[in-house]
RNA sequence: GCUCCCUUCGUCUAUCGGAAAGGACGCCGGGUUUUCAACCCGGAAAGAGGGGUUCAACUCCCCUAGGGAGCACCA
């Protein structure tokens, strides 16, 4: 039996870091048995919903490499669909017709509150005959619960799951305007999707009670659940915007590789021994439902800032200077972006995000005079400034401008000055760079070239 | 209020009845070094509490506490 999967958001703003992590537990799932993995848009709140927010999840899969098959199913524009399986629950006797008002309703939860029962709809129009019902009111449609005995919910990670049948009322399915409610369009759509394995947020979890009755009230196969943990803030609280709870493409936007986002998002909440850095692939190797966690996990930005560090290392050099030339203004010149490729190897060693290897490396771009920043300027005392005012002109008799000669003479008037290398190479850094850290300064110099490095040592030497 | 779920270093986690409770991030210290970073080495750091079960509990059961989720004609 080929395996299906689905990832199920409901376009509300943005892909959010929790349902990226869902859809990627998914799509591992699936990569890793071989199955089939398909995305639904669950749109049915058509206030709630927009079109930016259905292209903004898209492209926060796209941009985690995340692929679905096929087009994605717009829950929206299967009401029909709905609507029949709810005459078909009505034609077998599971589903009834409910006249209750809005204010019934409340009144008989507030009520059962009350008398510290929990606030459930106490199907007052279950059996009762629908000729009393009252004149003009629209009926909801409401799902004929077992009223004993218990649901249970085999689930891969949170294990066996009872819930008691007093704890579930009978849902609407449709409600009295005939739109289907969330409940029955995901049942619906999951059965007519062939879906095998549901794999979502715990949040769901005392919603399988409910779909699974419904699946067993159509006679359909129940799929397999796995309820996943849901992901906090660094503080333990829910996941807010403040720490964490941004959609995926803020992420993109802070600087972080998708590869790593990966490896962070696959290892929180899931583990394969002490693997921590591992390729998509061998996630996908890896991957099973046995090995997530049954406990919420907590967003660590230290971590993923880390996992980050490390990927931005192991890239390709010319992808990172593609990706960070967005971040120059005016945009760099091929002189410039033959410079930031040669530096490329030691900028990447540097930086945890794209935005710090950007500005690491705006020091290629910057014009003279280089403004210096708190830390350069304080490499830069009197003594330091007249001591590069002697440096100049021994650096102007380096014939081949390349690092070797450059690094020799420089160790030279190191030694003839008496000073360690590291009190020569920094005032020089400082007045290359304009910042107290970059790559060696050798190197600096040999890529700013023999007149620029010259000139900006001039700017700031007495 | 009711129901369900969760609880190992600060954080993510390994452990699946018998180990000095391991790894990673972060932190501290040291090394290397041309600063920072990277890299290498070392260190501090954990089984929420209480009862059981057992020859033996982090591991199984119960209670308490704490945390989370769910209880709509929202999704």
């Amino acid at each position: 039996m080929t395996i299906v999967t689905r990832f199920a958001p409901s376009p509300t703003g943005y892909l959010h870091i929790g349902g990226a992590r869902t859809a990627l537990f998914n799509w591992l799932y699936t990569k890793h048995v071989g199955g089939r993995f398909l995305l639904r848009i669950e749109d049915t709140d058509q206030e709630r919903s927009s079109k930016g927010a259905v292209e903004a999840i898209y492209d926060g899969l796209k941009w985690l490499g995340l692929d679905w098959e096929g087009d994605a199913v717009l829950q929206s524009q299967r009401a029909p669909r709905h609507r029949e399986v709810a005459e078909q629950l009505l034609a077998s006797g599971n589903a009834y017709h409910c006249y209750c008002t809005p204010d019934e309703l409340t009144a008989m939860r507030e009520l059962a509150m009350k008398e510290g029962r929990p606030p459930r709809y106490d199907g007052r129009w279950r059996d009762r005959d629908p000729k009393e019902a009252p004149p003009g009111v629209k009926p909801a449609v409401r799902l004929k619960a077992p009223r004993t005995g218990e649901t249970i919910i085999d689930d891969q990670v949170q294990g066996e799951v009872r819930i008691a049948a007093d704890q579930l009322d009978d849902m609407v399915l449709l409600r009295s305007d005939g739109t289907p409610t969330y409940m029955m369009a995901v049942v619906v759509d999951d059965h007519d999707m062939g879906i095998t394995h549901v794999i979502r947020g715990v949040d769901h979890l005392t919603n399988a009670a409910r779909q699974v009755q419904l699946f067993r009230a159509m006679n359909w196969a129940v799929p397999v659940y796995a309820h996943i943990p849901l992901i906090h803030g660094p503080d333990g609280a829910k996941l807010s915007k403040r720490h964490g709870a941004l959609g995926v493409q803020e992420y993109a936007k802070m600087g972080y590789l998708p590869e790593a986002m990966r490896n962070y998002l696959a290892r929180l909440g899931w583990s394969h021994g002490d693997a921590e850095i591992f390729s998509t692939e061998q996630a996908i190797e890896w991957f099973d439902l046995p090995g997530i966690g049954r406990s919420a996990a907590r967003f660590d930005f230290d971590k993923l800032r880390n996992l980050n560090g490390v990927y931005l290392q192991q890239a390709d050099d010319d992808r990172l200077a593609n990706l960070i030339a967005p971040n120059f203004d005016p945009a760099l010149t091929p002189d410039q972006a033959a410079r930031l490729k040669t530096l490329m190897p030691e900028l990447k060693k540097r930086a945890k995000d794209l935005n710090e290897l950007a500005d690491n490396a705006r020091f290629l771009t910057a014009a003279r005079p280089l403004s210096l920043d708190p830390k350069a300027e304080a490499l830069l005392g009197a003594e330091a400034r007249a001591m590069l005012g002697r440096l100049l002109p021994i650096l102007t008799t380096v014939g081949d401008w390349k690092v070797a000669g450059i690094e020799a003479a420089v160790r030279a008037f190191g030694e003839a000055e008496g000073r360690k290398l590291g009190d020569v190479a920094q005032p020089i850094r400082a007045a290359l760079t304009g910042k107290a850290t970059s790559p060696g300064v050798f190197d600096v110099m040999a890529v700013l070239g023999r007149d620029d490095a010259l000139g900006r040592i001039t700017d700031v030497a007495r």
